[in-house]
RNA sequence: GCGGAUGUGGCGGAACUGGCAGACGCGCCAGACUUAGGAUCUGGUGGGAGACCGUGCAGGUUCGAUUCCUGUCAUCCGCACCA
């Protein structure tokens, strides 16, 4: 009999071991195919550990794991994110230096990953606020710097009451900060801005070359925005000056019955002398402001506006003089800041127009009374009232005006995006310092490259101020120093980078983590790039994703990163949600720590069972019932060995089920099937056990292909049968494929298409023999003339009859 | 509003390019072994007494539909006045 299945003492026993002969360190043998598999770097953060984190981190490691077995020098590698709020805002309640805080959660984190046996190459480790890495991401810095991507600029920004903080667009998550849940407001400050939207076209265009999931595609092209219609210029009555519109429907350029601009448009200014209702406008403009982006849109069932008194416009195609309007469902942020307004065939704009009774004009026909409803349609319809564009369809005549635009010089053709450039300023302590210095002769002079890093300054207190400095800005010698350029006085830049910065690159750093040189040699870089597979969470496709592909892209046009798109392929895991099917929170006590399944069940239980949870990539509730389950499994397969039997090969009876099991093992941990290959494996240890043995060639087998799920109990079983070596140094299994179908099938027989009796065949057999079988099969439940025979073979019999 | 996804037993979930719906696990029921079992093992388990009925709902295509098509409802997740 089998000594109990003692977990604890198996998997310290197999960590260990795997530490000491550096089991799964990728080498720099460059002659070997690679396979780089990549999950998201954590956030350490004081809470530990979360049982969402170990499903990505399983799912690869299953991954890298079969991979190293299939003969691929493998990096698998994990790290740290480690700048961010959470820790300095820690650090100044509790008075801890950031920096000891960070310490102290990596050594935390770094024991829990430890401790369910992953196959991270830990030599290659790296931490985002460790200068020796920092100094590279502000590098990249300096290039996008001197690129012009880099640039000051004073804007209103999101800022966040509570963290005291600016944030970017992505960060604002319903007119609150995503990280504390504080209301944003809006505040006018010079911040460091990175160009991205330069990047939209490439961005977009990327997405077509790499495998990722549509979803995460789909995000990202809303994300970017890409659309496509034309600049109009429509002329202000009576005054040499032009008001641009940007219009995605031009073809319907004879139904503008009014012009709206945003409440900021310049024009108004330019033109306050001559606006009756100034005032009034003013009032509007100052409601407006105080509006924060949240409320604009949540009020906008209720359209509001004000008419400008004594300006009006003329649409350059008919010389129709119209009204101009103000109003806040115009943006200045996007487009033109002004648009032409054609209610008959856009919603908003025929919204407005019944609320403050201005013209309706049809203009393309095909849909119902416009009056009555807009009618938006652009695949069906002909225009009508248009002069010469009557008749065509809307596609031909978006053709037809922009050429007679561009051939009047009154509008061109123009591409818009809804991405906008990236706040890159944050007023924190705990981030990278910006490299450049202010100087009043020189202006923004970058710092040297061999300067670098800049490091973080000591400093008493890491409070941010209210009047939104970083706290560096109260650190004198730090702040005060000497041009680069002129070498007179200048100051330091005090805002950091925001913690994207750090997780913009660090897939590149992995490849080569210790050189001091380059963020990484070009020969590492040359053989592990792309990132083969990259899994990590939704919540990140339009930040981080995003962000790490717009810099890849930028050290890809600089000659830096070898290739134009950082991952080949990017997958998404679903979240882990408490027992009651709501997201684990403490408020809401459903919180399991996985400490705590280690502990009582054990590493491999608590990967088995994330990994059958469900589908990879829809959201599960945890169950204690499920773990019990995966936790009775693996008792199962460590008995297995008390009914060994010999034989190295496959016993006839099993021969089958085995190359199956290899075909179908092998491919769904390829294709993020995790549940349904454990669920394989549970079969067959069924039938296993209802055999009452297992020969040593099955085990064997079985053991390689459930070593990427439980690693430490397969390691054990390994050592005890005696196979030799070490379990992960094996290779991986192949099947026989004209060994994985049975030479007799059952098929159903069906009449009508209705299950009623099952018969035995040979595979290969031919029709005539199959439906006669069928048919002796189903006897005298055959009733009424025989009108069609279908056989499928392999599938199905079916006897249609009336 | 736009975009994306998901609806299958008591529960989590399977089902290849249309071919025996409910694999596997949980739970439950019965039995065995036990002083005992919340341990383990064995058997059963969609509904219905039955012919039959069953994959959100209503149609359609097909010899045959969870799978394809049309419409519709519900839930979840993004984005949200982007002209």
């Amino acid at each position: 009999m089998a000594a109990p299945y003692n977990h604890r003492a198996l998997e310290e026993k197999w960590q260990k071991i795997w530490d000491e002969e550096k089991a799964f360190a990728a080498t720099d043998d460059y002659s070997k195919p690679k396979y780089y598999a990549l999950v998201e770097f954590p956030y350490p953060s004081g809470q530990g550990l979360h049982v969402g984190h170990p499903r990505p981190y399983t799912a690869l490691d299953i991954v890298a794991r079969k991979r190293r077995m299939q003969g691929y020098n493998v990096l698998y590698p994990m790290g740290w994110d480690a700048f961010g709020l959470p820790t300095e805002n820690y650090a100044i309640k509790n008075k801890i230096h950031p920096k000891v805080v960070t310490e102290n959660n990596v050594k935390r984190f770094k024991a829990q990953l430890h401790g369910l046996g992953y196959s991270f190459d830990w030599d290659r480790e790296v931490n985002t606020t460790d200068p020796g890495y920092y100094r590279w991401t502000q590098w990249i810095f300096l290039k996008l710097f001197k690129a012009g991507l880099a640039y000051k600029s004073e804007m209103p920004i999101n800022w966040c009451t509570s963290c005291k903080v600016g944030l970017a667009n992505e960060e604002v998550v319903n007119g609150v900060c995503e990280r504390c849940g504080s209301p944003v407001v809006r505040r006018v400050k010079s911040q460091w801005m990175l160009k991205i939207t330069d990047y939209a076209e490439k961005l977009l265009d990327g997405l077509n070359d790499v495998d990722y999931i549509e979803r995460v595609k789909v995000s990202q092209r809303n994300w970017i925005g890409k659309s496509q219609g034309a600049e109009v210029d429509f002329p202000i009555a009576g005054k040499d000056e032009k008001l641009t519109v940007y219009t995605t429907r031009p073809d319907t350029l004879f139904g503008a019955t009014y012009m709206v601009v945003s409440p900021e448009h310049p024009a108004l200014d330019k033109y306050k002398e001559e606006i009756g209702n100034w005032d009034e406008i003013l009032a509007y403009r100052e409601q407006a402001a105080r509006k924060s982006d949240f409320e604009r849109s949540e009020l906008a069932k209720e359209k509001t506006g004000v008419q400008v008194d004594g300006l009006t416009a003329i649409d350059p195609v008919n010389d129709k003089e119209i009204p101009i309007w103000v109003s806040d469902y115009v943006l200045m942020s996007y487009g033109t800041g002004a648009i032409m307004a054609v209610p008959a065939h856009d919603t908003r704009d025929w919204e407005f127009a019944k609320k403050f009774n201005l013209p309706i004009i049809e203009v393309v026909a095909g849909g119902e009374d416009v009056q009555k409803e807009a009618y938006t349609d652009v695949a069906t319809g002909k225009l009508v009232n248009s002069g010469f564009l009557d008749g065509l369809e809307v596609a031909e005549a978006k053709k037809k005006i922009i050429g007679f635009l561009e051939e009047k010089g009154i509008g061109r053709g123009k591409t818009n995006f809804k991405l906008r450039d990236w706040v890159f300023s944050r007023q924190r302590y705990w981030g990278e310092p910006i490299p450049i210095v202010h100087c009043e002769k020189c202006g923004y002079v970058p710092l040297p490259e061999d300067e670098l890093p800049l490091e973080l300054p000591e400093v008493d207190s890491y409070m941010p101020t209210d009047n939104g400095e970083s706290p560096l800005a109260a650190m004198e010698d730090w702040v005060n120093t000497s041009c680069p350029c002129c070498g007179g006085p200048a100051k330091r830049e005090t805002d950091t980078m925001p913690q994207w910065a750090g997780s913009s690159w660090y897939f590149l750093r992995y490849t080569d983590p210790k050189n001091d040189k380059a963020l990484a040699s070009r020969e590492a870089l040359e053989y592990w790039l792309p990132v083969d597979w990259y899994n990590g969470g939704m919540e990140h496709t339009t930040l981080h994703l995003l962000y790490s592909r717009f810099w890849h892209r930028f050290l890809y046009d600089q000659g830096v990163a070898p290739t134009p798109e950082p991952y080949q392929k990017r997958t998404s895991h679903g979240m882990i949600l408490g027992e009651n099917g709501e997201k684990m929170s403490k408020s809401r006590g459903n919180v399991v720590n996985p400490d705590d399944i280690v502990m009582d069940y054990g590493a491999d239980t608590l990967r088995t069972y994330e990994m059958f949870i469900g589908a990879f990539d829809l959201s599960a509730s945890w169950s204690e019932n499920g773990v019990k389950g995966c936790r009775r499994f693996l008792e199962r397969v460590w008995k297995l060995q008390d009914i060994l039997a010999d034989g190295d090969g496959y016993r006839a009876e099993f021969e089958t089920k085995m190359h199956q099991l290899i075909k179908k093992v092998s491919s769904d941990y390829e294709n993020l099937k995790y549940n349904t290959a454990i669920a394989a494996m549970m079969t067959i240890l069924n039938d296993f056990s209802k055999a009452g043995s297992i020969s040593r060639g099955e085990f064997r087998t079985f053991l390689i292909l459930l070593n990427p799920v439980a690693p430490h109990i397969t390691e054990e079983l390994w050592e005890i049968c005696g196979y030799g070596g070490r379990i992960y140094q094996q290779e991986w299994p192949r099947h026989d494929e004209a060994k994985t179908v049975e030479n007799t099938v059952e098929l159903a027989v069906q009449i009508n298409g209705k299950m009623r009796a099952t018969v035995k065949l040979p595979v290969d057999a031919q029709k005539d023999e199959a439906i006669a079988a069928g048919k002796a099969a189903l006897g005298d439940k055959l009733s009424g003339n025989v009108i069609k025979e279908i056989y499928v073979p392999g599938r199905i019999i079916n006897i249609v009859a009336k």
